[in-house]
RNA sequence: GGGCGCAUAGCUCAGCGGGAGAGCACUCGGCUUACACCCGAGCGGUCGCAGGUUCGAAUCCUGCUGCGCCCA
């Protein structure tokens, strides 16, 4: 810290007012620099890298969570004196940006083939330029203390180098290979998918049963896709199935075509299922397109890329679900429809992207051959190298790569990183690296596709740093110590940062921990979606609550692995959080709270005092196991607590009471005041940056808590006997004012008291606490007693006498009175019963076993105190 | 079809072998000189069902029912 302390602001304004002064208190910190990371530093690394949000997204409460996360992780750690780098960026989101750009030029009744490749290609970066990226201004509202000097996207020119860099070493590794196979196309979006690019959902759709073939040698099979049929080159039965040997090695006359297939037998023809016959359509089904494979099927592809039927006859043109009535229409007039089910359920593949029906497709395109990187991603996890959190997690990641397909890598579309593959005249095949020159002359072309999205965002922990240069950046920051994200997108993306990441920088794994939150749902539990209308939007919450409500809302419901509910009255509760600390700040520096002096030795304290500090030791070191631990909803609830229900509700009353003693005491208590506030300010700062840091820089004078040290323990010894005193003096306060509330007394209203017992359990010090808190008055000549209660506490009975000038509530002390009676039996029952069973004194531990007695000695004393309460209360 | 997870107060969730908890909601009383975005007091649960292990089970095991997710 480089200014000198001024004297603390005691002028704070009444009301903390988020919008007012947020955006001025953020920029003031990118100002200063305190995000910028630096790689020459000699304290130790911190590293998390942004998952790059898409370029055409705006912040949703995912967002917001995910980032709340690393923004209190990477600020706790640069308290703690590490040198932090969070890196931020966006990913060019092929296929999204792509569909946006597109529709824009469709407004303009343009397609992109009207301005060709390179035109449409500058388009996109034009539309970039003016409308991409507005989820980074966004998070700049939430606070998130991002190195913008390090921004990255996924197209620049270094990030395309890696991109290219590792396609070529996996090509020359052959790990990257160019094959035709069956793959998932959207006839939307005109490309390939990756098997995780679809999502599958039971649709209704309908089960037709179509004859082929006639007389003896006909055969009946079902399909919910029946234009396929014009596809089919063979049908399938399963080799043992009686029915069904004599056809096979024969042919049927396929309907409609006259074609004749052959009738071949495959064990994997399931004969349960329907007829136990089934159509094959190599071209347009995985799995006949392997049983094609095994018999040396013909494929015929009959659907171009639209979707459209391309046999020649009355279907031709037809879109699949237009062709597919009018086949079974056909197959009907000629007698071959056999049963028809409508609807049927089944499951049916969608686009991730646009939720048109997934077409399965025979197609040429490149794959990455996983196994190896699958291998090694799992084994970084297996070995430890990577840890997952939670690791129930771990399973689920381990079931994906132990079980990876081949990843389809190549998209026919425009936007993204071209295949650096050229095609010569006389069907060569050149690889070209960063540094080296494509082919040239007659004939060459490049690869027109480029590469899935996850490509180029697998490298993300690297490409960002500098590779495949030796930066300093890469030296120092890598590998990366946390990656947080949700876990639905373990395996599209964290699987493949693995994957490549252990690859390229030789077995280093890009993280040293993955932290997986839930998904944000409504507060049914129900999952947000546009089209049930129950979406929050972070921006309206942003500008309502301010960014600390919105990210101790966030943080406070961040169970590891588990979704967490919102709901408007979450925000609500996070703002007033927010207030209490402001409003118990101001109350403190009113009061001359301070961290200028240092706090007294404790032998100069009183309980009260002695109690919090050590109350605020346990809280450190509980919030600091829990942030070890990722338990963001764990640490929010410890400090809410302690903040609220010790500090507000506890101590600045007690502190009230010493601070009226004046003097010594007084100045003892403003500066314990003063400490441990600073000390809760530092705590909560990383996860409600905005107010902590006002607060801190009133109660301090200091530069700003940004910057400021995470506290330590105090390392004093607690003071177990403070603790137990101020446990009693709050149960003597509570049960005076229970006591008051049940007979009808206002709150506000003094009343008359005469304690006696305090000195037995030393509370002695303590009984201007009492009566202040209790709202009692000193008994006075007058002093008539009318109602007396009993406080048992550890080390004896305090007995409360209370003039309260009138009738007493006989019966409302009686309910009360039989009720602490009822819950002193039912203890004094559960405690006997125990310790008359002769198997629990022998086999359970003596310290339990001690415990039950002492429950039980209390209990019955207890109960002995009160039934001759009741027995003196008046006859009402 | 395969796998995983969850069922605890009206709601959302913590607890995961020895006294049922939190936030919100609700009831009653209060503008007590930091705070009504507040203060004080309170109500509320055979911890999904059925078995088992154990001296002891919300907590461990098995089965069932219901819900959710992932993969095919």
């Amino acid at each position: 810290m480089t200014e000198t302390p001024t004297s603390p602001t005691t002028d704070l304004p009444s009301a903390w007012e988020p919008s007012a002064v947020e955006a001025e208190l953020y920029e003031g910190w990118v100002a200063a620099g305190y995000f910028t990371a630096d790689a020459a530093s000699d304290k130790p690394p911190f590293t998390i890298v942004l998952p790059p949000p898409n370029v055409t997204g705006s912040l949703h409460m995912g967002h917001a969570l995910n980032h709340t996360v690393m923004d209190a992780l990477t600020r706790r750690r640069r308290m703690q004196g590490y040198e932090v780098l969070w890196l931020p960026g966006m990913d060019h989101a092929g296929i999204a940006t792509q569909n946006v750009v597109e529709r824009q030029l469709a407004s303009q009744g343009l397609s992109r083939h009207d301005l060709g490749r390179e035109a449409f290609v500058e388009r996109v970066w034009e539309w970039k330029t003016e409308y991409g990226g507005k989820i980074l201004d966004q998070m700049r509202r939430l606070g998130d203390g991002v190195d913008w000097s390090r921004e990255r996207f996924t197209m620049d020119d270094g990030l395309s180098r890696a991109v290219q860099t590792i396609f070529k070493r996996l090509y020359d590794s052959e790990l990257i290979y160019r094959a035709e196979r069956i793959i998932n196309w959207c006839p939307r979006c005109r490309t390939a998918l990756s098997d995780i690019e679809v999502e599958h959902s039971e649709d209704e759709g309908e089960l037709v049963s179509i004859r082929y073939g006639d007389g003896d040698a006909s055969i009946v099979v079902a399909t919910t896709r029946a234009e396929t049929m014009l596809g089919d080159t063979a049908v399938a039965v399963h080799p043992d199935d009686e029915r069904y040997k004599h056809l096979v090695g024969t042919e049927v006359a396929l309907p409609l075509t006259g074609r004749r297939i052959p009738v071949v037998a495959d064990e994997h023809v399931d004969p349960e299922f329907g007829t136990g016959a089934v159509k094959v359509t190599p071209a347009h089904d995985p799995n006949d397109f392997e049983i094609g494979r095994r018999h040396n099927l013909p494929s015929l592809t009959v659907m171009d890329i639209k979707g459209n039927i391309t046999v020649h006859g009355p279907f031709e043109g037809l879109d699949r679900f237009e062709a597919r009535p009018a086949v079974v229409r056909a197959l009907r007039e000629e007698g071959r429809i056999v049963a028809e089910k409508r609807p049927y359920l089944h499951s049916v593949g969608h686009c991730s992207r646009c939720d048109t029906v997934v077409e399965p497709r025979l197609s040429l395109q490149w794959w990455v051959k996983v196994e190896p990187l699958a291998r090694a991603a799992g084994d970084a996890v297996r070995d430890g190298r990577t840890q997952v959190h939670p690791p129930e997690l771990a399973k689920r990641y381990f079931d994906w790569v132990d079980n990876m397909h081949d990843w389809t890598i190549s998209r026919q579309l425009w936007w993204g990183h071209r295949i650096p593959v050229w095609y010569g005249p006389d069907d060569q095949v050149v690889c070209v690296g960063p540094d080296e020159e494509p082919p040239t002359g007659q004939g060459w072309t490049q690869d027109p596709d480029v590469l899935d999205t996850w490509f180029s965002s697998a490298l993300w922990p690297i490409s960002t740093l500098g590779w495949p240069a030796e930066s300093a950046d890469l030296a120092k920051f890598y590998p990366t110590s946390v990656l947080s994200t949700g876990y639905d997108i373990l395996f599209f993306w964290v699987a493949r940062m693995m994957m490549f990441g252990l690859y390229a920088m030789d077995g280093q794994q890009p993280f040293d921990h993955v932290y997986l939150h839930g998904l944000i749902r409504d507060a049914q539990g129900k999952k947000m979606s546009k089209s049930r209308g129950n979406v929050i939007d972070p921006l309206d919450w942003l500008d309502r609550f301010g960014a600390d409500a919105t990210r101790f809302t966030l943080a406070r419901g961040a169970n590891p692995g588990s979704d967490m509910a919102l709901a408007e009255e979450w925000a609500a509760g996070s703002r007033n959080f927010g207030t209490k600390l402001w409003n118990a700040s101001r109350f403190a520096l009113m009061n001359g709270a301070t961290t200028a002096v240092p706090v007294p030795d404790r032998a100069e304290l009183t309980d009260a005092d002695r109690w919090i500090l050590d109350s605020a030791d346990a809280l450190l070191s509980e919030v600091d196991k829990l942030f070890e631990g990722f338990q963001f909803a764990k640490l929010c609830d410890a400090l809410y607590h302690f903040t609220w229900d010790l500090y507000c509700d506890w101590y600045l009353e007690l502190a009230k009471v010493q601070i009226a003693e004046g003097g010594a005491r007084a100045d003892a208590t403003r500066a314990v005041l003063g400490h441990v506030l600073d000390k809760v300010l530092r705590l909560l700062h990383p996860v409600i940056p905005f107010v902590t840091e006002v607060l801190w820089k009133a109660l301090t004078g200091k530069e700003s808590v940004v910057i400021a040290d995470w506290p330590t323990v105090s390392g004093a010894e607690r003071d177990a006997q403070a603790k137990v005193r101020v446990e009693g003096v709050q149960k003597l306060i509570t049960e005076i004012r229970r006591f008051r509330a049940d007979q009808g007394v206002k709150p506000g209203q003094k009343v008359k008291a005469r304690l006696s017992g305090v000195d037995a359990v030393g509370l002695t010090a303590h009984q201007t606490a009492v009566t202040a808190l209790a709202r009692l008055e000193a008994p006075g000549d007058e002093f008539a007693a009318s109602a007396s209660l009993e406080v048992s506490l550890a080390g004896g009975t305090v007995t409360v006498e209370l003039d309260l000038s009138g009738t007493v509530d006989v019966a409302a002390e009686r309910k009360r009175l039989t009720k602490d009676l009822t819950v002193a039996e039912k203890e004094l029952a559960q405690c006997a019963a125990k310790l008359g069973n002769p198997k629990f004194t022998d086999k359970a531990p003596a310290d339990v076993v001690d415990k039950i007695r002492v429950r039980r000695d209390a209990a019955a004393a207890e109960i002995t105190r009160v039934q001759a309460r009741l027995e003196a209360l008046p006859a009402s």
